[in-house]
DNA sequence: CTGAAAGCGCTTACAG
DNA sequence: CTGAAAGCGCTTACAG
């Protein structure tokens, strides 16, 4: 990086004032007279002055960066993409930067986080793809560094490991079978993963609870071996066949929605029309089927905002959950809420 | 931040040895007797010391850091996600870590990096998202700033602003066509955007090649108005209707090409039977297509590690040509060319 | 090869 | 309210 740095002193000698009284007029502007003030100000303006970053945060005995992990091994999302965004700008708000680091001893490795602390490169954490039994929030919990979570850490004995917030995915899911009920639909059925994810259970406890509110069946799931399109078909088969089919169906995802409507198809009945299908994480692939795919929007600038301010101690709150939004499409036109109520409101938007 | 930091103190301490002495065998270890510097090591080993970044970086006059901006009105996606992973990557494997940023002032703007700089907060930055007349280029080489970009920066009289890593997308459209001919195609069409960007007229030129290439119309090509599923839709329909209606169509992004599937069915054609049709992206939209969506891979590590090494000087080269990867699938099955060839070599895998 | 000195550019108590 | 002093934890020439 070339040319000479803008140093205090250079301001300090254009105000005609002492070093330590331009970083107070710029830290602790009460300790100093206006006049002051403003005429530093005005000499920092004109020599376009900025602090340096390394000598103010170790004299500060701070970081100004929160640590994120990108586990190079992860499937890349669209949906983490927009999250990162809102988070760089929810740090970026409080005078921070966010630093990304990869984690060489696997998703839920440590390593990357120790050296980090060790260096002190951070003032603390944002943790995201959190799995049941993660040593990561324990393990920073243990020495006393800050971190927040999204999506839940995952209790252990009902002791919360650290901070979290998510989205409410069962409540989410609850007010889908609302929908579809409003729609005309009794047989709602449930496709999950086969690997029993904390954010899957989640999700069926919610059509689960849907489904006992209204006094329809909750005998009608199935699990895909993948999340993929063609899993997805392949499970959803069974449940669409037979005197007992299911007419509506809720996907754990996006990507497995697409394979029950393929499935549907295959069926010889209409998507939508027949058997209405809903997804989760309203990504691009609600736009890749004719109509559209009814989807759950998670509200990533919120969970962001939430995050930092939980990460600062502007919010007190230790565990958080948001609602996230329904986006409603051809492929299961859920009606907004005016027609029906479930017992968490969810919001529905018509697109 | 808690706990009390180990220094170089007491390493020096531990090992009985000058402060200095504990630099020179970290920094230095030339300028240190073997055995003393096996002193050091085993003090740095079992007191866990980590030298502390700030100070470190405030000694030897940099940041350690590489900026990299998000502008927050991008659209998510997948592969910038994925190519953030291994930028991540890459950037540490030379002991330095990413910076994230937002750009308050648009997507192309310089508050963000003018910011950074003055408060020497970084030591380079990589550019994406780089547009027609885009001013960071031209800014930043202008005040000397270290960058590499990911996309080309388009020259403006001849002169490019700074070095950059590009994929090639002629290379891969053109062999494209040179694969749709050998499955026997012989009306190949290219689906573009109606906003001229420089990545679409690269493809389209590829697109052009291919067809001069071995005698076919070039007079067959359309643009959608928008980067959508239901503007390819649109756009595709004249192109396969009438006497002279194409039965191959290589769209310019992966959104598209679904939209293109779309009009083939409703014209109540097979898609990848009677019209191939292929993508460029290669997200999860290939699979939403039965069959799977040829497309095309943009090799996000090669990318990231060659913009990482022409940051640090280790590659000189200012400007380069990445090819990307064809995969084949059932929307447009093209053969590994060992049955064909083009001026170019993309690889094409099947899967 | 090793250590005493100076300095990186700030902030934070602490006298005046 | 303002300024002289000390210190944040390192690295970098420079003597010994």
């Amino acid at each position: 990086m070339p040319g000479q740095q803008v140093t205090i002193r250079h301001v300090a000698a254009r105000a005609g004032v002492s070093r330590q009284t331009v970083s107070n007029a710029l830290n602790a502007p009460h300790r100093v007279e206006e006049s002051t003030r403003a005429l530093v100000l005005a000499a920092v303006e004109e020599l376009g002055y900025r602090p340096n970053r390394n000598a103010r945060n170790l004299a500060a005995q701070q970081a100004g960066l929160i640590g994120y992990c990108l586990p190079t091994d992860r499937t890349p999302s669209a949906f983490m993409d927009r999250f990162l965004h809102q988070l760089t700008a929810a740090v970026e708000a409080d005078g921070k930067h966010v630093l990304l680091f990869t984690a060489p001893d696997g998703p839920t490795g440590t390593a990357g986080y120790a050296e980090l602390i060790a260096a002190r490169a951070v003032d603390g954490f944002v943790l995201t793809d959190t799995v049941d039994g993660d040593p990561r929030p324990r393990w920073l919990a243990g020495r006393g560094v800050p971190f927040v979570s999204f999506g839940r850490t995952w209790p252990r004995d009902g002791v919360e490991a650290g901070p979290w917030v998510d989205v409410d995915g069962a409540a989410a899911c609850r007010t889908l079978v609302h929908g579809l009920h409003a729609l005309g639909h009794r047989r709602i059925a449930f496709l999950g993963w086969r690997d029993v994810t904390g954010a899957m259970l989640d999700r069926r406890q919610g059509w689960h609870a849907g489904c006992a509110d209204l006094g329809l069946p909750t005998n009608l799931f199935g699990h895909a071996l993948a999340d993929s399109a063609d899993a997805g078909a392949s499970a959803a088969e069974p449940l669409l066949t037979g005197g007992d089919a299911a007419t509506a169906v809720v996907a754990v995802s996006d990507v497995v929605a697409v394979g029950v409507l393929r499935a549907v198809r295959a069926a010889g009945l209409r998507p939508g029309v027949d058997v209405a299908v809903t997804g989760f994480d309203d990504g691009e692939l609600t736009s890749a089927v004719d109509g559209g795919l009814t989807s759950v929007r998670q509200p990533a600038g919120e969970v962001a905002a939430t995050v930092v301010a939980q990460l600062t101690g502007r919010d007190p709150r230790a565990a958080v959950l948001l609602p996230g939004r329904i986006v409603s499409r051809g492929s299961a036109p859920v009606p907004v809420p005016t027609e029906f109520s479930t017992p968490i409101p969810v919001p529905i938007e018509e697109q």
